[in-house]
DNA sequence: CAGTGGTCTAGACCACGCC
DNA sequence: GCGTGGTCTAGACCACTGC
């Protein structure tokens, strides 16, 4: 068995995929893979491609290697939902079995005050994007998020891809305006609803709730999205997973 | 410049102390890094392991590399707290100036009931550790943990170590107990303090407050422990960096 | 076009776990 | 001693960037 050189996807890459689907067919949790030289001999790579693969396949959980034992399949269990990603309220809500929705409740272009100046590393004054959603699971409210993002990175967003599409926020960011998030940096702290919010939320004024303060980071370092959420504490639960 | 090939710290991991160090006095933001190529033959090692180095630096947010262009140092605003390490109440603290503080307020060895048993994927009646510890930080109350840990793991562990030393539990686990924490699933929400939490927390009865609930994972897949934490909501943030 | 990072090969030795 | 994963080398070609 042998790979296809001249695809665009990287040999590792189609490695790490046949390695998938023979795991998922014929493998059991802890039982013991195929060893990096017998992969080598079966689809005719080199052994640092096969360790490329490996390593993959060990970031994502897939499977756990054992100096001087060998390599292992690990439990799925951890494996369905994705690990170490920011957070994100579809995902989240997809992985709970629940339908999630979102609602544009504001769009608007504002001069950033001293507060969203200092949030954003811009000059006040700068114009900036604030974009209100309501985020739903199952027709039930859970959410509202606040964000606000400089004008002159993402003058021609559409509301319409937002709000009609259902397209993810950091989905357009990439493929529409080529900004790669990579790093997000959050706080999360109990607090209690506004009246605003409250209202919207079909919460009493007062209740609990959990708030989410998010910056995000583009490679160089570039501030692209600031975003507050209030989320209902009677209802929303945020799961994150680390691994090692 | 050449490395010590009989040490038994790696060349790929020497490499990666000499370059942190000649990008901390020598290099600033967005500064363009030497090439692959130039750090072969400057430290007269492989491209392989002068590419196994970067990516260790890549990975920890130290530099970022762009195909066709080179590599360059990343803002290491970034970098001074740890990035997708799990949460741990005395790193936070540091990280914000404060002095953390550990007090056990309670150990003792209990048969888990239905509920316990089943977070710690044990049977009923299995023996368990309850460990109940208060934080602080710069002496004033912040978050009560109540753990729950197997006692066949674990029946050695010593309170001593964690009120008087100080100690991390994570280090005793993996120092002590030769227990590697692989995966840690945590669930985070909005809650209200209970009547005994409030007053040891010195905080009103129904103040909102921030709950944690933590299971950890070892390579094996066998829960090592299970966490639930309640914190003061007017104090406490929990602070997450996500890297990608 | 030259220079960069991205991928890949073939072969070597070491450190660890187990019989 | 043998098989495993961990590290390392020397050399090659490709894809992308910018002049």
């Amino acid at each position: 068995m042998t790979f296809d050189y001249n695809q665009k996807q990287p040999v590792y890459e189609q490695l790490v995929d046949e390695l998938r689907k023979s795991i998922k067919e014929n493998y059991q949790p802890n039982d013991k893979l195929l060893s990096e030289r017998e992969i080598m001999k079966k689809y005719s790579v080199s052994r640092n491609t096969v360790r490329q693969a490996l390593n993959e396949l060990e970031i994502i959980g897939y499977i756990y290697r054992q100096h001087g034992k060998g390599t292992f399949v690990a439990n799925w269990a951890t494996n369905n939902s994705k690990i170490g990603d920011e957070y994100s309220f579809t995902e989240q809500m997809k992985a709970l079995g629940k339908k999630p929705e979102t609602k544009i409740l504001e769009y608007s272009i504002l001069n950033a005050n001293e507060y969203f100046a200092k949030r954003l590393n811009l000059s006040p004054g700068t114009k900036i994007i604030k974009l209100k959603r309501l985020r739903k699971a199952d027709g039930l409210p859970m959410m509202i998020d606040r964000t606000y993002i400089p004008y002159a990175k993402f003058s021609t967003l559409s509301v319409e891809d937002l709000e009609v599409n259902q397209r993810a926020l950091y989905s357009i960011f990439l493929e529409d305006f080529s900004e790669k998030v990579k790093l997000a940096d959050e706080d999360i702290y109990a607090g209690i609803c506004s009246e605003k919010d409250a209202g919207t939320l079909g919460i009493l004024v007062g209740s609990p709730c959990l708030m989410l303060r998010r910056t995000t980071y583009n490679p160089k370092n570039e501030i692209i999205e600031y975003t507050i959420s209030c989320a209902r504490g009677d209802q929303f639960v945020y799961n994150i997973k680390y691994q090692h």
